[in-house]
DNA sequence: ATATTATTGAAATTGATTTTCATTAGAGGG
DNA sequence: CCCTCTAATGAAAATCAATTTCAATAATAT
C-alpha cells in the first residue's frame, strides 16, 4: 500500500471539500497495482474483480479526480481510447509507440525538453506541458 | 488550382486501380483552398457551399485517401476531434497549442528531429514519424 | 454499347465518453 | 447519536465523432 498516493488524494478532496470515499481508495488502490496504461474500461474490469459493486461511471469520474490531484496522467495513443498511466513520483517521460505491436517504451531525454521550452518561448508561449510520441517499429517487430 | 497536388491525387488514384471522380476532385479542392487545420465536418461544410451534392461520407472517405496518397496529415489535438492539414510541400513540423484560446502555432526544429531519432535507435526502434505538442499560453492570452 | 465493379450518399451502427437523475451516504452541527 | 445538507454513486440514457451498410449510380475496360 503505498501510503503516499493515498495521502495526496485525501488532501486533495479535502482541499476541494470534497468527500471521502471507500469507492476513491478502492479505485485509486487497483489503479496503482498495475504498471499498465489502462482504459477506464480495462481499469473497470480490474475494479469490478475486487469490488463488485463499484460501478464503470465511478471508475470514469474517480480517473478524471484522480488526474486532477495530479497522481494520474491521461495518455492519448491517437487510437481513440484515453489511458491512464501512473504520474505521482514519476519523472515525465516520452513515448515511443509501435504501430504493429502496439507495445511502447517509455524514455526520457532531458535536453529534448530544454529544446522544446526554448522553442515554446521563442514563439511568445508559456509551455505548461508537451506531448511527444515517436511511432516506429520495435525491434522485436522488425526482426 | 495547385496542379502539382491533383497531379498526386490523379498519380495514387491510377497505381492502386481507383476510380478518378468529381467529389474527389472537388473535396481536394476546397480542402487546398483553406489553410485552416479543418474536421471532416468543417470541410464538409465548406465542400457543401459550393458542391451542395456531395455527401459527408465522402468527405470523410476522400480525406482518408488524401492521408494515405500524402497530400494531407491526421492531427489529433486531443479533443476528440480528428482534423486535416496541408501535408503535399509542407516541411514536417510540430505544433504549439494555446490551452486558453485553443490557436496553435506550427513550428520548426530540426535539432529536436535529430535527438528523437537518436533515442528511437538507441532503443531498438525503426521510427517512421513522429508527433510532438507542446501545450501552452500564448502571447495574446498570458496579457 | 455492355459488363464489371468502385464510388457515392443516406441511413444506421458503433463505441468511447459524458450527462442525467433518483438514491445513497459522507461530514458537520446540534 | 440524530439531523440536515449536499456530494457521490450507479444505472440508464444521451452524445458525438467515426465508421459501416447497402442500394443506386457512375467510371473504366472490353
Amino acid at each position: 500500500m503505498r501510503r503516499k498516493e493515498f495521502d495526496v488524494l485525501g488532501e486533495f478532496i479535502r482541499s476541494k471539500g470534497l468527500r471521502h470515499t471507500p469507492q476513491r481508495e478502492n479505485i485509486l488502490d487497483i489503479f496503482l497495482s498495475t504498471e499498465k496504461h489502462v482504459s477506464v474500461d480495462e481499469l473497470y474490469k480490474l475494479v469490478k474483480k475486487r469490488y463488485p459493486g463499484i460501478g464503470y461511471v465511478t471508475v470514469y469520474r474517480t480517473m478524471k479526480l484522480l488526474s486532477e490531484s495530479g497522481l494520474c496522467g491521461e495518455i492519448d495513443f491517437g487510437d481513440g481510447i484515453l489511458r491512464y498511466e501512473h504520474k505521482f513520483g514519476h519523472e515525465h517521460h516520452d513515448h515511443l509507440i509501435c504501430t504493429k505491436c502496439g507495445k511502447f517504451i517509455e524514455v526520457m531525454k532531458p535536453e529534448i525538453e530544454k529544446m522544446q521550452d526554448k522553442l515554446a518561448k521563442r514563439h511568445g508561449f508559456i509551455p505548461t506541458n508537451h506531448k511527444l510520441q515517436i511511432f516506429g517499429i520495435c525491434r522485436k517487430c522488425k526482426a
